[in-house]
DNA sequence: ACGACCGTGCCACCACGTGGCACGGTTTGC
DNA sequence: GCAAACCGTGCCACGTGGTGGCACGGTCGT
């Protein structure tokens, strides 16, 4: 929820400040919606007269509305999401992604994670929740380090090992719990590992009681553009159930990459 | 779509000019991407220095960013997207419907649509895509209006009368072909045989090759919060398939309202 | 070698967005 | 019952932030 994005804007204050208080009204909104004005403006330390002309700009350009029942409160409309929706290749992989997650979906039981590489992160395209009365709790958008996950530790392994190192060397890792490792060197043996066993698994590494397995899905060159993985809670994930997972979500991964017309041969 | 606004908008010109923009150019990023600062600054009409100004703050504020290889031409992020996938209560049905959609769409390899009413239309949320070479092309986040779509007039069905009249009646009905039924009173019967059969059917109202069969998912006081729908082109769907098609659909619907928390008894 | 593109950068001007303030209505506290 | 504290709304003088014309260097196609 609120730490995700630290803010660490402030920096660069110096380009469009209304157009960056309007999408941060607009980020604020979608978290928070139903939202008021007074709420908002609190939220955003803003003045509440700028933060009521923001939402009636936004509401005229279509982007949020307000709720029928409470005509001031202030909601996203489709908009946004058909803006998002149309993210580069998005659709396609998704489509092809979506029969496998059901199948891992229907034969764990747990959370089946579809994920796609962005920068230094590794962000959360779509999900289909788990049965278990206690699950792990994410939500589609959010990102993590790619060191912080199994899902970015798969990625990480199937891209040449050169790139590999150049994007964990390229600023210091974040530790999100005690078990995350940040030594670069431990990393990169970590994903020879990984590469012998067609998944990654991360216990701790990026909240202390989730654990998660991963697997990359690789298109045209060999190059990885997603991943699927299992996400659930520490304690439901021994060791012994490692390889039965993740056998099977790489598995789901390798059939998705031979659609996507990449054919894994050895 | 270039002939969306030409030069004058001179309505709203009153709020957020710079805003508006922003927006505007998030919009056009996301219909032309990957998409460089000359071609942008054309087809929006504006100075090539203010369309430059406003990609880079979009870029800053992570909305957008350059392509690694080619480094002068923007796409969007999948910031817009964890934005909008935030739209409310979209998930919780998403969750539902999903399954339901597997299932028709494995029955009768159409592609099937899951849409939301939104205003007075109804606006595509997300999609399986048919097996067969020839299909209808859709997009997600695309609307229509409610009484040129199945999925509209299922909705439109769902309602209590008098608030499908309203909205039928707030402004005239636009023919977007030659069988647009644009008659209120001559629509509102057509309503009543919708609520017999269960499921609403069009053929070539909305575009004149396609068809489709809907059926509305309701919610707790019996309102409809969705639809599912198979869109499929018109020669694909004789008169002898649609209470095949429809007892299907209108099936589907009913699980996915029955696991809402609303059970249609009689 | 030339012109037609491209993406980039600068900067004087003044429209545009800012935010303090006040108003009327409704909810809370006592 | 009243007052205080909220709410959403609206106004408007101020001055800063956004504007857009213009020019530069690079890279094509011819």
């Amino acid at each position: 929820m609120t730490g995700a994005t630290l803010r660490s804007d402030r920096s660069d204050v110096n380009h469009m400040r209304s157009v960056s208080v309007a999408l941060g009204v607009l980020e604020a909104v979608s978290e928070r919606q139903p939202v008021g004005v007074s709420e908002l403006s609190r939220a955003m330390q803003l003045p509440k007269s700028t933060a009521q002309r923001m939402l009636l700009t936004l509401g005229e350009l279509g982007w949020i509305r307000a709720s029928p029942e409470e005509p001031t409160r202030w909601s996203l409309t489709t908009k946004a999401q058909a803006i998002g929706s149309r993210h580069r290749g998005q659709e396609e992989i998704r489509h092809i992604a979506l029969p496998a997650m059901h199948g891992l979906s229907a034969t764990t039981g747990e959370t089946v994670h579809l994920s796609v590489p962005e920068d230094r992160r590794i962000v959360l395209l779509d999900k289909i929740e788990g049965e278990h009365p206690v699950r792990t709790h994410t939500e589609v958008g959010r990102s993590a380090p790619l060191h912080t996950t199994a899902s970015g530790k798969a990625v990480l392994a199937a891209m040449p090992p050169a790139q590999a190192a150049a994007l964990l060397g390229a600023a210091p890792l974040e530790a999100l719990t005690d078990h995350t490792d940040t030594d670069v060197e431990a990393i990169l043996q970590e994903l020879e590992g990984v590469r012998r066993h067609g998944y990654a698994v991360a216990v701790g590494t990026r909240h202390p009681d989730v654990a998660a397995v991963g697997a990359a899905i690789l298109s045209e060159p060999g190059q990885p553009v997603a991943t699927l993985s299992l996400s659930l809670p520490s304690q439901r994930f021994p060791r012994r159930l490692w390889p039965v997972y993740g056998e099977q979500v790489a598995r789901a991964a390798a059939e998705c990459s031979r659609q996507l017309g990449w054919d894994p041969l050895p």
